[in-house]
This record gives C-alpha cells, sequence and structure tokens, in this order.
DNA sequence: TAGTGGTCTAGACCACCAG
DNA sequence: TGGTGGTCTAGACCACTAG
C-alpha cells in the first residue's frame, strides 16, 4: 500500500480545477485583473476547453468571476451587500427609495401575479418598470403590478405611458394606508428583457425577491424584483452597510 | 421576401428548447413524472445532447425539473416556501425551530466567519451542524459557530461531541440576552459535505443565508445555513405558509 | 446488468467588442 | 480585423441506481 491517499472518490476534474483558480485567484490576481483567455488556460491546465468553462462557470455564479464576450474574463469585485430589508418599509417609490421609475404600461399580469393579486378576471394592471442602480452599475430590474383600484385618482388625462406615468402610479400609490407587506426570495434565470436592462445574457442566474403590499384589507400591489446574484448580496436589518467578503477587509460606512 | 419573420435575432437552440419544454411541462406533464431520458430527448428535437443538456440545466435550476443520476428526470413539485424571516426571532435552538441538530466539534472558522465575529487570533470555537428537514426532505444545512465567550458555563465534562454536544451549546446560548439580528442571502454552490447532507452533487446552487446574531454588545453567533435553491423558495414576514408557483392552486394553511 | 444522468474531449462556427 | 467568450456537435467513458 504505497498509496498516500485513497482513490476511491475520483474529484471531477472541473471541481479541481475550479478549486485550483481560486486559490490562485486570492493569492496572485487583483480585482479588475484580466485573466489568460479560455483556449489559453485550457491548454496550461491540459483539458479541453468545455471542462475548463465548466469551472469558470460555477466562480462566476460565486461572483468571483466575470466574463463578457468580446472582451475576457476578470476577477470580480467583492459582491455588494444591497438592503431590501427594514429601511425599505413604505411604499414602492416613497422618498429616497433606491429605485428610478423607467417605464408604466397597461397589461395583464402573469398568472402567478394574478393569483397574489386578489383578481379574479384577466383584468389589465398598471405595470410599473423601475431599475435600481447602485454605484453606477444596475443591480436590479423590478415590474410593479398596481390594479386599478389601487390608485382610483389616477388622472387618465396624464401620459399614458413612460417614465411620467410610472411617476404618476407611485404618487397614487402613496397616499393608501399600508397595512404590511410580505417577501420571498428565490433563485430564477434571467428573461430577455430583465438581462437586458441588467447588462447580462439571457439565462443569467438572478435572485428574483417578490414583495406583496397590503392596504384596505387587500393586496393592493405586488413587486417582482430581480437582482443579479453574481454582483448581489441581498441584506436584511442593518447589515446593508457592512462590506462581508472572503478576499476583502470588513468595512463599514462612515 | 417570403420570409415571415425576421431572423436579426437568432435565439440559441438550448433557449428555444428551454420555452418548448418549458411549455410541454405545463400542458403534458404531471408532477412527479418521468420524462425521456436526455438521448432520446435530444434525438427527438434533433440536437447534440449537451444542446439538450443546457436546457434541461436551466429548467432544474428554474425548480421546474428534478434529475438523478441512475434514476431519470422527472417533473418537480412547486417550490417550498421555508420561512427564514419573523418567526425566527430568538436564539438558534429555540423551542419549535425547524432546526434538528446533528453534530459539533471544536475548529478555527473560515475567514469570513471570523470577520463578523469580533476575533483577532485564530482561536477555536464551538461548530454546530444542523439540518433542516421540511416535509421528510432535507432543505437545509447549517453551521453555527458560538465563540466560547457566548458559551461561558459550558461545561467541558459534557460530550465533547456529537448530537449531545450541540444540544448542551444551545441551551446555553439561550441564556444570553439578544440585542438583535442580522441576515444576508446569497447565491453560492453547495460545498461537499453541505451536498452530501442535502443529497445534492457538490457544485449544486444554493441560497446562502448569513445570520449574525447580537448580544452584550458583541457578535455571540454566526450561522451560515445553505438552502437547497433549487427546491427552496425563502419567506420573510407572513407569508411563510402560502404556497406561490407558476403551475398549483395557492393555497393558505389552516 | 441494463439504463440513467454526469463528465470529458477535440473540434467547429458565431456574436460581440476594441483597436 | 483579430481576439474574446458563447453556442453546438458527435462522439466516449464513468458513477450511480434499480431490478
Amino acid at each position: 500500500m504505497g498509496t498516500t491517499q485513497l482513490e476511491t472518490v475520483p474529484e471531477p476534474k472541473y471541481w479541481h480545477l475550479k478549486t485550483v483558480l481560486s486559490e490562485a485567484l486570492d493569492s496572485d490576481f487583483a480585482v479588475g485583473e484580466i485573466l489568460p483567455n479560455e483556449r489559453e488556460l485550457a491548454s496550461r491546465f491540459g483539458v479541453a476547453r468545455a471542462t475548463l468553462r465548466q469551472a469558470l462557470e460555477q466562480l462566476e455564479l460565486e461572483g468571483r468571476l466575470q466574463r463578457r464576450r468580446g472582451v475576457g474574463t476578470t476577477v470580480a469585485p467583492p459582491r455588494v451587500g444591497v438592503d431590501v430589508g427594514a429601511s425599505q418599509h413604505g411604499w414602492p417609490g416613497a422618498a429616497g427609495d433606491a429605485w428610478q421609475p423607467v417605464d408604466c404600461a397597461s397589461a395583464v399580469p402573469p398568472v402567478a401575479v394574478v393569483r397574489m393579486l386578489d383578481f379574479d378576471a384577466e383584468d389589465e394592471v398598471h405595470v410599473v418598470r423601475r431599475l435600481r442602480v447602485t454605484n453606477g452599475q444596475p443591480v436590479a430590474a423590478e415590474l410593479l403590478y398596481v390594479p386599478d383600484a389601487s390608485v382610483p385618482d389616477l388622472a387618465a388625462i396624464e401620459a399614458p405611458s413612460g417614465a411620467a406615468r410610472a411617476r404618476s402610479v407611485l404618487r397614487e400609490l402613496q397616499r393608501l394606508v399600508m397595512d404590511g407587506q410580505d417577501r420571498a426570495v428565490e433563485l430564477g434565470s434571467a428573461r430577455a428583457d430583465d438581462a437586458k436592462e441588467l447588462d447580462r445574457l439571457p439565462g443569467a442566474p438572478v435572485l428574483v425577491v417578490t414583495t406583496r403590499y397590503f392596504a384596505e384589507g387587500r393586496t393592493a400591489a405586488v413587486s417582482v424584483a430581480t437582482y443579479r446574484a453574481d454582483t448581489c448580496r441581498l441584506t436584511f436589518g442593518d447589515s446593508g452597510d457592512v462590506e462581508i467578503s472572503h478576499h476583502g477587509q470588513e468595512r463599514r460606512a462612515s
């Protein structure tokens, strides 16, 4: 028995590769630095490009790498903490929230949203599109579904669509007294339109935050926000301004 | 110009495949039903197996499919809502929480955890392993890091490891007065040990919930819980007992 | 032991970006 | 226009599960 290691559990190559690359990132690379291209890396490690890519995909999923077609693979900065908790107690669009209204239209919401609203028919609702930007980078895209019943005094005269309309809907929403809200987080993949807003390819992993707003005994609005899973860490409570990362120093904003 | 469709944006095959399969799942399959195997599906759609797999991977990521080696691909049930919010206000291990202690050991925590604890040195802490089970299925695995300073009266005489030791640490923790807690959610991939507990392959996508518990002006404990991203929807607030899915009926538990 | 999904290869072509 | 990552192919072998 000259073997020093049991070979009973042969580790997949891409898994081992991921470990090696991860350690190399810690020691030999700085944030923003460009890695050798995939063909070069693959031949350097003696594996097929597809295998190398499998390792890179995992590292990108974990927020360690950022890959852009036509450019290259770079070392990603630590994930940014995005507050989706206590400080958001209030209607969407309240003063100082992190979202920027982009557009508004009327449409029949998807089935899942219809179920959350107290809706029987396939009526149209106001659909407000908003974008959340942090440090100049888009981190989330939201669709906010508002039944007409929640904004009865919305003047039909105003712009029927566009950012101005979006602001009108949000303004009218503020007049309701909120009973409470509800949040859920799950993993999803970016739809084509969200992907475009988030500067990612369709299918990119996203954290989907679904919020129900209650008022007057009903569900007054439903928000479906998709956050870039590669760059974001969703925070609840008062940890929003603390940066936690495997590779940086902890910093508390002043 | 006999073309009825603009070809300016050639959709990737796997993306189109995903759409087709998704619609087929809605109309032609029941939860738990077994799909044809990958080679069969690939030839049926006239694509390479790798391309077909790319589509299946996305659908699995979205919780629509479940794949098990040696068995096959089945239609997944709707994601289960797992409460990680208000009802969890209290120390881990408090009466009636959803976790089941499995083991306990002493070890030096990873760097990221050391930073969250108010630790300078590389001292050992108690590491409690717990498992969260819902409907008989494991949904999350947790590592709870407790510095010795948080449980000063822990008798060294008791079992030095195992589930009994875990319960002792949790019991001692209850004696502290909690100042508050902190939560963050991010995407990760399952480590080998977590994957085993969750009955998944290493690298499977997980939602990592990091919780800091504060007491006596310090960080008294840190919990790192990894939830199966394919089967779980994390809920905050009072929506924990409501099932929301694309394909089922909304139900409110009595 | 037969059949499943998981891993891996060595190519090819395409879409995109910067110089 | 050259170089990058993204998509796709047609194979091969392996690890695991169930009968």
